[in-house]
DNA sequence: GCTTGACCTTCCCATGATGGGAGGGTAGAG
DNA sequence: CTCTACCCTCCCATCATGGGAAGGTCAAGC
């Protein structure tokens, strides 16, 4: 079972085009999402065969792992779309960038804080409950409260 | 205009019901979420007066205040939904009470280590981009890189 | 009694990013 | 020709939340 081998569509394939799978394994994008992706415009429509299969070339894979490197990084797809949009422009300014970088730096710092509040609370509540037979909690008395910390 | 006056339904209120705007701003949680519970099954379907309005009592609003402050914690539906059984069990453990507040906890400090990851790394990228007048930026060239940090 | 305004009801749709799966077509190998 | 491993589109689900339409109801003012 030569299972590993990926199939040679076509002309396509040896002029350095893959199909919807290939592009997947080599961007690490899933296909699912790679359609979605294009269908919501942050990647252009790919090429087509003749028989309606998408073919990726080299620099649309790349693209992709960008777009996957940029998700890792907790961009959102708005943001990544902007990202995109200043990798392909040659006369970008490198303060445009790193805006919309430490502009995500502090999205994440506020989400940061907002668990760490969230942790703080369970950690204290958590240490004062005795964890035994018993029902008494102190944990289900500050949920029945119901104020804030 | 009155408007701060709320109307006094009937005789249901007079005995300490109140309809699902009252809840709604006695509890914190939104009429709209109050309905989705409710159908959701994380709170008992509520009375309803003849004409078909849902009636809120002193305890059900205690409840959607629970619930409220149970999610402001970060805790998921699905959690509250255990959590809120254990509060109406008297024979409940409270060890079952702090495992759950614990394994949320973990949860949540996992949460946390993956948003400071990507901060580090962009912060890392940040420092390193001029951000200025041209193009060059270290943070577009590792998202063309493509690779993990 | 009738109007008015502020409420309530249900039902459907949207978000953001992702996956699952059905139903049907196609490429390449044996 | 058949089999396998793809591909295609389309719909649905997640999770918690909100928006809004269309229609009913209640209390108050006239």
């Amino acid at each position: 079972m030569p299972a590993a081998r990926p199939p040679e569509h076509s002309a396509a394939r040896r002029a350095g085009y893959v199909d919807i799978g290939e592009a997947a394994r080599a961007s690490g994008v899933s296909a699912k999402m790679i359609r979605h992706y294009e269908e919501i415009g942050l990647v252009p429509p790919a090429g087509r065969t003749a028989a309606g299969y998408r073919v990726y070339g080299p620099s649309d894979v790349h693209r992709l792992r960008f777009v996957k490197r940029a998700r890792e990084l907790g961009f959102s797809m708005e943001e990544i779309g902007k990202l995109l949009a200043l990798w392909n422009d040659r006369r970008r300014k490198s303060s445009e960038v790193k805006r919309l970088a430490l502009e995500h730096v502090a999205e994440l710092e506020r989400k940061i804080s907002e668990l760490e509040a969230m942790r703080g609370t369970l950690m204290q509540l958590a240490h004062h409950c005795h964890g035994d037979q018993r029902p008494d909690c102190p944990i289900l008395e500050d949920l029945a409260r119901g104020e804030p910390a």
